[in-house]
DNA sequence: GCAAAAGTGTTGTAGGTACACCCATGC
DNA sequence: GCATGGGTGTACCTACAACACTTTTGC
């Protein structure tokens, strides 16, 4: 028999806010099987766009996200994954500022919404499995790549990115020792605006990330520990 | 219009012996497209088998080989990758010892060989493409997983390990030093054999891996810096 | 003035790097 | 005996970890 194997991406976003945590993005399934139920934004590849294409679109179409990081996670392919047909996703790894969008539905999907990563609902299909594997790239790809900037808005306390990575690696980090480390990449640029609290404490400065220095320690594939 | 697009795997499969040194395996097409031409190991997934069951029969049937190290590399799906029709591939990234296998082409292929990668042939499709990416993989993973175990022979002496990631690293490195990390690491059992040199020089010590710590470190994603 | 959060330096230690001479074998 | 390759230890130095008190603000 003819070979009869659908192409899909669906991508796992990741968005970071210091109320909410480290969330994911997820829709609320409008069409059968798992009506009704949580999964992970994709769909089906069209004929001529490419793969990275397909995931930008689908994305878009269906919470409203557009994303600048976007990379290949990996490819799942058991045979019954999906109940229909055979179906091959090549998901897809993606950070955005939640407060850079509005999210919204669309046809597919009844409902947008984040979820903090250690309150998730059931999911569809093998999307619990997706997520995990999304999560521990995630965890790790952290503490050797500077990516926690990708998460926060242009402007950060030093207190923020603090409390990205506590919650990311799950442990108290030595404040003092994590900014040594942190400033010495050179990859921050300190402003004369202080932070504006909403409770009692001392405000701290903000930083902006500087892009070009930022880039380029992506492109070396720049490793650091925390 | 309805999706038309097929599902293949291909493998980059990486052998080392110290004479060829790194080496990938590759095999001259015996049908169109690119007849003629150099080729990955691949081929159609079928639709009741994984992607990885169809990785290791493809592998098989091209070229005769089983493998036990086998990782999903990446998924490439660019509209005119194949000049036929739209082919996603998911590509694997395996090792081997050459010595385990002798190499027989097959039906779909005049002939299989080892290609050292400083010296590879030109290539059909854009296997030179996904080359390059398992290449970048293959050094940048030996740097931080003991990996070079799955491409030595089960007996060897330590210069063997040494040559190799010289070979793969590019650059030369402290023999002290680097016997020091390896030792610390605890993988290695130290026979009372010495190896058979084919010309002059003082013969080593042969080494054996220790299996059961080899995989403990494996699981636990050691993490060790050469 | 007190509670909350941010800012800031030093010291000890472990681990990494650099480095050179002797030993066993083949011919 | 000479050429080839293997085996081995130390000293310096850098980089990381541990650690606590002061400052600014809101209430």
């Amino acid at each position: 028999m003819e070979q009869d194997i659908k192409v899909a991406v669906d991508a796992v976003v990741f968005g970071y806010t210091s109320e909410t945590g480290v969330s994911v993005l997820l829709i609320k399934r409008n069409i059968e099987p798992y009506k009704n139920m949580w999964a992970i934004p994709g769909g089906l590849v069209k004929n001529d766009e490419s793969l990275e294409e397909a995931v930008q679109r689908e994305l878009h179409e269906e919470t409203g996200i557009n994303t600048s990081y976007l990379e290949q996670l990996y490819s799942f392919g058991t045979p019954k994954r999906d109940p229909r047909n055979r179906v091959i996703s090549v998901t897809y790894f993606a950070l955005v500022k939640p407060s850079d969008f509005q999210l919204k539905a669309s046809t597919d999907a009844i409902d947008a919404q984040w979820f903090n990563i250690k309150e998730l609902p059931t999911l569809a299909f093998d999307h619990k499995q997706i997520l995990e594997v999304a999560i521990k790239r995630l965890k790790s790809k952290i503490t050797y790549e500077p990516i926690g900037f990708e998460l926060l808005d242009e402007k950060f306390p030093f207190s923020e990115l603090e409390k990205l990575y506590t919650t990311l690696l799950d442990r108290p980090i030595d404040r003092r020792n994590f900014k040594k480390k942190i400033l010495k990449l050179n990859v921050l640029e300190e402003l004369n605006e202080k932070q504006k609290l909403k409770s009692a404490g001392r405000p701290g400065n903000l930083f902006r990330f500087k892009k070009e220095r930022y880039f380029l320690l992506r492109e070396q594939g720049i490793v650091f520990d925390i």
